[in-house]
DNA sequence: AACGCCCACAACCGCCGGTGG
DNA sequence: GCCACCGGCGGTTGTGGGCGT
């Protein structure tokens, strides 16, 4: 638990840098690089502690940082990741090259937060706030569901991400040595540091989360919602990520994800809870690595076979993953009208109401599943189009 | 012009996980 | 296994500028 005590020497400067510091700082990393930090602020001549250096360096003076203001792409990026990841505004920042985290941290809780309070919307859950009001039928519930599931393993998926680019970034991967041959959770394991598979090879993961975002576990649950106490008599949610060979032996999903209250509960099917994160990760492996690979799913002509809400496995060579107006889309369209950036003044929220779909309670359940596929889809598109070289930016 | 309020952003703080001795 | 160190992360605070009164 030694925490660090650099910070409180007396005599170091705290406070907003000066030029002079800055022009330090800048020559003397250009010249050494940063090193250890601690031992940065001496070497440089400055009277600050080495924490305050980095800070300084990875939020502001380093040469790879886009300054000014978000565009509407960057805003939308932000948005849907924040419903994927939460909080997790360093893997926000990673599919926002240019950015830093605390950046987009401050522009979140300055702006888009608000926006999206103002519209009535849960900046948190990202579903409009009286949403919790209409939904005795069970979806809404189940929604938030699948969304803080999503959240939960996709938080993996993005670091993931991030040490597949940065250990891309160091090792100018020129072998080709790694085959995929090996089970799931051991492939990517082994595969980060040395190599990325310049062709995919797991279409598998892919599958099971297309499936997923096809509704077929979410429909697969429907009407389920009794057999659970915790959090409020909330439906099972089978993790997909549990079943990365499912289509392989197409054996029931091992795991099951019960609403809890702030995190997702993993329950084996034998009654126990297990509570074990890693099991339901590891199979995430592969699917952030065919994510990395840039593949956008809607034009894949790979061959996949989806597990669909009864079992059976569908052949999905048509591909059904279209539109990309999902409920983000739709938040960004109203946030759009009410932007100061736009010619109208706020839209009342309406834009964002209407998103939701199935706000009303109408038990019309094909525009949730809809709703939710697209949104997922619209997600999965972004995660999948945004390695360091997405043409995004 | 002076004051107060609000907002945006830079910087700090505290905690955590990883790592090496 | 323990401990100290280091770097990273997310939350919070401080500060300066803009704006309204």
């Amino acid at each position: 638990m030694g925490r660090s005590p650099c910070c409180d020497k007396v005599g170091l400067k705290k406070g907003p840098w000066t030029p002079e510091e800055d022009q330090k700082l800048l020559a003397y990393i250009e010249e050494h690089g940063h090193g250890s930090w601690r031992a940065l602020p001496s070497k440089a001549g400055l009277q600050r502690c080495g924490k305050s250096c980095r800070l300084r360096w990875t939020n502001y003076l380093r040469p790879d940082i886009k300054r000014g203001k978000f565009s509407l792409q960057e805003e939308q990026t932000i948005i849907q990741l924040h419903a994927l990841l939460g909080n997790r505004w360093s893997a926000i920042a990673t599919h926002l090259p240019k950015r830093t985290d605390n950046e987009i941290k401050n522009y979140w809780n300055t702006h888009l937060k608000k926006r999206l309070t103002k519209m009535g919307i849960d900046p948190v859950t990202h579903k409009p706030k009286n949403d919790t009001l209409l939904s005795s039928d069970g979806q809404s519930k189940t929604a938030a569901n699948l969304s803080h599931m999503a959240q939960w393993e996709s938080a993996r998926l993005e670091a993931e991400a991030r040490l597949v680019r940065e250990s891309k970034l160091r090792s100018h991967l020129t072998t080709s040595s790694s085959s995929n041959n090996k089970p799931s959770s051991e492939v990517v394991s082994a595969a980060l540091p040395p190599t990325i598979p310049s062709s995919r090879s797991s279409s598998s993961s892919i599958d099971v989360l297309k499936a997923w975002t096809n509704g077929g576990w979410l429909k697969s649950n429907e009407g389920n919602n009794n057999n659970n106490n915790g959090g409020g008599g909330i439906g099972d949610l089978e993790s997909p990520t549990s079943t990365l060979s499912f289509s392989e032996n197409n054996a029931p999903p091992p795991l099951t994800i019960m609403a809890g209250g702030g995190g997702g509960i993993i329950e084996g099917h034998n009654g126990n809870n297990v509570k074990e994160e890693g099991k339901v990760y590891d199979s995430l492996h592969e699917l952030t690595m065919s994510a990395m690979e840039g593949t956008s799913w809607g034009s894949s002509h790979q061959h996949h076979d989806v597990i669909v809400g009864d079992g059976h496995v569908d052949d999905d060579d048509d591909d059904p993953m279209v539109g990309e107006e999902g409920f983000t889309n739709l938040l960004l369209n109203a946030a759009a009208q009410s932007d100061d950036r736009s010619l109208s003044e706020e839209g009342g929220g309406d834009g964002a109401s209407g998103g939701s779909g199935d706000g009303d309670g109408d038990g019309n359940g094909s525009d949730f599943y809809e709703d939710n596929k697209n949104y997922w889809n619209s997600i999965l598109n972004l995660v999948n189009s945004s390695p360091s070289d997405s043409p995004m930016f």
